[in-house]
DNA sequence: TTGCATCCGGTACCCGGGTACAGGCTTATC
DNA sequence: GATAAGCCTGTACCCGGGTACCGGATGCAA
């Protein structure tokens, strides 16, 4: 059921065959392996990587984990408690998730806002805009003293 | 009506001032000046730079598009153009803009979604979910393999 | 056994938006 | 004229997630 052919009799997958099966570059691996996130391997007796089978389908639930938004750091976090024990904070922690990516839609939905005021007032510059009821002026928060100076 | 007594007689602010008054690092000036969204100021006989007024309110104008989700070099693009005649550019670019954000808001909906999917069936694993009808294998794409090997 | 593909470790670089530091010069005030 | 605060240039570093390049060593098939 591999989806490619192993050749018999190898102790493991080399790295070009793991990196072409989970579509991630070589060096992405070796990457992987620093940031804790792939065991280190065993070694050929000349030094090459010999990964268990297995190891493409752990690069897709990292690869499926950074697609929930989970940083390099979380994800290791989460493989490695896994790894004890079932993880229950998995749970939570996709709880806590949610709220982050609620706080950044809201933040995005703002700034659709924002801009949809700058079209609909037909701004035409940054600085030096012509249109009645500029909304620009809303924009910057606080201060906005006289424009006396050669801004534009 | 300068927020900030600029003292007599003195061709302009001095970088501390500017800084100070617009919220931002001195460091971020020259940044800025690199980078083009700053024209290089005049300078002291010592060499220190002094700015023209309406810097600081330039500063709150770059600020605000950064906030409208513009990249320092798309300012200083708008700024450019600006500077030379009206920008009715600046419409069109905030239009493309909400495309981007729109597309950006998707993204996060479905993260969302494969979140909320996640805390439901009460997973507990990233690699051995013992949760019945467990979502994460949707997450992943596409081919994932037997799962035979040491994969936790 | 030869030849080429692959892999090794180490280091440096990319993106964006800045920030920090060192060592030396200017400006302002007493 | 001294002294402190402020500014100068240049360089290096931070975050996160990788990617690129080098010279040398291995793996494997013909």
């Amino acid at each position: 059921m591999t989806s490619l052919p192993e050749p018999e009799g190898r102790a493991g997958l080399r790295s070009g065959e793991v990196a072409g099966q989970a579509g991630v570059n070589i060096q992405t691996l070796r990457y992987y392996e620093r940031r804790g996130l792939l065991a280190p391997p065993d070694r050929s007796l000349g030094g090459h990587r010999l990964y268990p089978p297995g190891t493409v389908a752990l690069l897709q639930v990292i690869k499926a984990a950074q697609r929930l938004g989970f940083t390099l750091d979380e994800v290791a976090e989460l493989l490695d408690t896994g790894r004890r024990h079932p993880t229950p904070d998995l749970r939570q922690r996709a709880i806590d998730k949610i709220a982050e990516v609620d706080a950044k839609i809201a933040d995005l939905t703002a700034i659709r806002t924002a801009l949809t005021e700058v079209v609909d007032a037909r701004c035409d510059s940054l600085t030096n805009c012509t249109c009645a009821d500029c909304p620009m002026p809303m924009l910057t928060i606080g201060t906005r003293p006289d424009l006396d100076g050669d801004l534009a």
